[in-house]
DNA sequence: GTGGTTGCAAACCCTTTGCATAGAC
DNA sequence: GTCTATGCAAAGGGTTTGCAACCAC
């Protein structure tokens, strides 16, 4: 089992072949170098120009528009779950278990703590016909003792 | 005191020429304008577009990057709050005091619901050095029985 | 009069699309 | 061989910016 790109963890080819085909996507040679990228490591919260640039980090070259439609494929089929930050760039979040976000005061960056960080004591009447898909709770924090 | 504005509620001029220069911008004819569709009457989530055409609607012009730029110097104002809605633009809402919101399942649509609706029992550890600037819970729901 | 504000158009950024080529099965 | 995926470049949508004319004070 060969790999050229160098990741923390190794780079399980029948592993990540077996879940893109789960997920009734062709194993093609560019979306396995990205599900590498995504899943081999521990990466949370990629742009698309990030995901990018970590390609080309690796000495290979897969264009902007595939790196972008393989990102949608991959929120399509449940692998990715996609955020709205703070400008307006979409985030791609390599968890998809339940979880929530802090936004940092410095950079607008994203951190992830769990959901179990949160209890509900009282959620409000839904509109009728409806019921809850999932909630999302953001702490937007500020450095301490400032207004 | 007279108002070119067909509105709900009436256009209280020095009100607002007066809240415009609490906030240290100067009341010119734009920024009245626009200051009278989004406070008042009860208008809640609104894009730059939308607000725009508000605005023609009322058979007057302002240019729509007037709009946005009178926007951005209102929520740098404190006058209104930013919203990232599901898309890539940018919505502003003309509550400031806490509120949260669900996502309608049709369309995207925000509704609001009052910050009483949810109660937390429990919050997470935060970053050090850092506290809460504010929580923003957001509720997407699906239609009753659906997967 | 002075300095902030507006309007227009062009620029900008992020993202998607059309179409010919390349690749998976 | 067939059908899908890729790459490129161009288009697209939303938002910002540069600069001359304009307006509030």
């Amino acid at each position: 089992m060969t790999h050229g790109l160098m990741c923390s963890q190794p780079f399980v080819y029948s592993e990540l072949v077996q879940r893109l085909k789960k997920s009734g996507l062709r194993p093609t040679r560019q979306r396995v170098i990205l599900a590498n990228i995504l899943f081999g490591r521990g990466a949370r919260h990629l742009t698309a120009e990030q995901l990018h640039r970590e390609v080309r980090d690796n000495a290979l070259r897969i264009s902007l528009a595939t790196v972008y439609n393989t990102l949608n494929q991959f929120v399509d089929a449940g692998l990715l779950r996609e955020i709205q930050g703070q400008g307006q760039q979409t985030y791609f979040d390599t968890r998809t278990e339940d979880h929530f976000h802090f936004v940092l005061p410095q950079n607008g960056g994203l951190v992830d703590f769990p959901a179990h960080g949160v209890d509900f004591a009282k959620l409000p009447a839904l509109p009728p016909g409806t019921e809850i898909d999932r909630v999302e709770v953001t702490i937007h924090l500020k450095p301490l003792g400032k207004a």
